[in-house]
DNA sequence: CACATTGTATGAAACTCTTCATACAATGAA
DNA sequence: TTCATTGTATGAAGAGTTTCATACAATGTG
């Protein structure tokens, strides 16, 4: 896994980076749930960037639910949590579409292409 | 063309959004060889952002290549447009469609459902 | 119990990004 | 020639990012 991480000089922020490298990872299926991740400390050597940095981006993606960590133990990926209710369901659904059209578009891409490559993944599984 | 951009709270700075969404529009011939762009002032006030940063973002685009100013005149698209990589863009979209579902898991909804939100907040605009 | 491993935390320094206010310079129409 | 329009530029302030050095805390193995 650690091969597929790598900083570019894009402009942007390193942990944005790198938290989306691991967000891809996992959501391609490379890291199932329950996966071990790389220690924080083998991706700040192998990547040459600070022990912090790299804490930032598993933190936040720890906060989003994706990540479990124990100290002394290791970061893995987080089982799916049971569905919501319906009706949270719905409302989530909503507000998520909503915040990943934006971030498609602010990425200059069609919404559209998205949700379809969204669903072209995830047929097989169907 | 003003209605197309978008800054999104993404931790992405706001000119390198900007400069992506130009030049995927540009790339998608939303913007022909030759077409100018909206004024700096014009997106600052559209976007609520900085005219420098608006600045900054053209001016990264007149450095590739991509776009020609002059002060006074405007800005216009280069003639010839540059390259266009529809490869990439497909790979960009599979990339954030990965993303997307992982996120979506994390947080205990259904990606199909989502993309399906997503389609349906969408249709209206076709 | 000791220790290696892994995560967590701090403050400081330097750099980057964005905003702000302001003003200058080139273009082209009238 | 004048003037509106558009691009270009400056310095400063505040917030964000990254690095650095260092050290503490929880886990699990032996």
């Amino acid at each position: 896994m650690l091969d597929r991480l790598h900083v570019a000089d894009t402009g942007i922020p390193i942990y944005i980076q790198l938290r989306e490298q691991l967000l891809r990872a996992i959501g391609a299926g490379v890291l199932a749930p329950g996966a071990q991740l790389p220690t924080m400390r083998q991706v700040a050597v192998a990547l040459k960037i600070d022990l912090n940095t790299v804490q930032r981006a598993y933190a936040e993606l720890e906060r989003d639910g994706v990540l479990v960590t124990t100290r002394g133990r290791g970061t893995f990926v987080a089982n799916p949590p049971p569905p919501l209710d319906p009706v949270r369901h719905d409302l989530e659904i909503d507000a998520l579409a909503a915040k990943t059209i934006a971030a498609a578009r602010a990425a200059g891409l069609d919404p559209a292409d998205l949700a379809r490559a969204m669903l072209t993944r995830l047929e097989p599984s169907i």
